[in-house]
DNA sequence: TTTTATTGATTGAACGTTCAATAAAAAAAT
DNA sequence: ATTTTTTTATTGAACGTTCAATCAATAAAA
């Protein structure tokens, strides 16, 4: 089987083994064995590659963060609309995204959620990740309120965004993201109504039943 | 040492060693032996009064959810105003209790939430815990609402707590109990607001601080 | 003296890592 | 085209460590 050029395949396949063997067992239970088996190949392949567990562990949880990453953007990219709103759902959309929605996908994320609190490198990835969507949120909300209520709106936002995930992935039958999206929908919008600007109203890609207000 | 009734006190304190234990270095480095020494006793009697590492970490988990459950229950019977939003109140207040943030019990809640997803007995545990918040929400939120809406305001909620709380715990710096209720406050009045009674505004616990803008 | 609680050395299983051996492809030589 | 050599990728048995569980020995109370 050795051919020339097989270091980044079997990285792919190696980091996917480690999703699905996470999904399968748990964190705990995924030992290299088992990865190596579910990607077909030996067990010291991934010293090899990773420079040992800790290292492929790492691989994975920065795969996740970039997938999430790349979600996100895209969907920022097509926007047609520019308006903070439509910066601020293509946020939810791309936390809710296919990729990261799946099984393996989203039970990974929890496991590292957990072990990040005591590795300090996967600590920093979540760190930095968490800033990122914070500041994102913050600097769109701060195009439509002053600053402490944009704060609010974003520490608001994120977390409801982190609690559905949460929940999605410990519920049995999995995340409904069409659900959770409509909940993050109809709280942005919530949070909007008290400023918006008469051209920012309610612009639905979802309707959240609207209401004649207070 | 050997005194007669040792066993609840043991109990106890090995429960509160094993949150320590993971507070400090995990669920995976939380071995038998650190949270005997942490507790001043042998690593024997675990298996001696838990019949083993699992049934230890059992009836942590069972402890953790027993407190949030008389957080809750507690402020919900010390409430004068029998109102929807009082009562949903007493959950959010619950939820946020000095027992339930302190560093130990939101890493060690945090851990057992990861693990529960490949531990049938965690699973059951968690589920019944969770349906639990879901049903009292449900129910409150059902005094105001049509059924549909309450249900979505109760799924919204308890993201909304469970974000808050997974972002506090992740964070260094700890949970900020006071901003977390102040933002689940918060958006428990929007949800409110379109289904007041007029008996119901906004009765503020906690004053959203509103900002003099910028 | 009996009962109860506790210890800690021991055991066996499981883990991650290592590394000499191997096999396949690529390159070089014929 | 064929053979030989070199390079690269991969294996899997062996090693050292670590862990949870066990249980005979022990020490304190009753």
């Amino acid at each position: 089987m050795p051919k020339v050029g097989m270091e980044p395949i079997r990285r792919q396949q190696l980091i996917a083994a480690t999703m699905a063997a996470i999904d399968e067992v748990g964190l705990a239970e995924a030992t290299v064995m088992r990865i190596a088996r579910h990607a077909g190949v030996s067990a010291g392949i991934i010293s090899h590659y990773f420079g040992g567990k800790d290292g492929l562990l790492e691989a994975t949880m920065r795969q996740i963060l970039t997938d999430l990453g790349n979600a996100v953007a895209a969907r920022r990219h097509a926007l047609g609309d520019h308006s903070a709103r439509a910066h601020i759902g293509a946020i939810i959309e791309g936390n809710f995204d296919r990729t990261q929605v799946t099984g393996p996908a989203a039970k990974t994320w929890l496991a590292f959620w957990a072990s990040s609190m005591h590795k300090p490198m996967l600590q920093r990835l979540q760190y930095v990740n968490d800033r990122r969507l914070y500041a994102n949120l913050c600097h769109q909300f701060r195009r439509l309120m002053p600053r402490d209520e944009a704060r609010n709106a974003a520490r608001g936002l994120a977390a409801m965004i982190d609690g559905l995930w949460l929940r999605g992935a410990l519920t049995p039958e999995g995340l409904d993201a069409d659900q959770a999206r409509r909940l993050a929908y109809q709280y942005l919008d919530q949070l909007l109504a008290h400023h918006s600007q008469r051209l920012q109203a309610p612009q639905t890609p979802i309707q959240p039943t609207d209401t004649l207000s207070t």
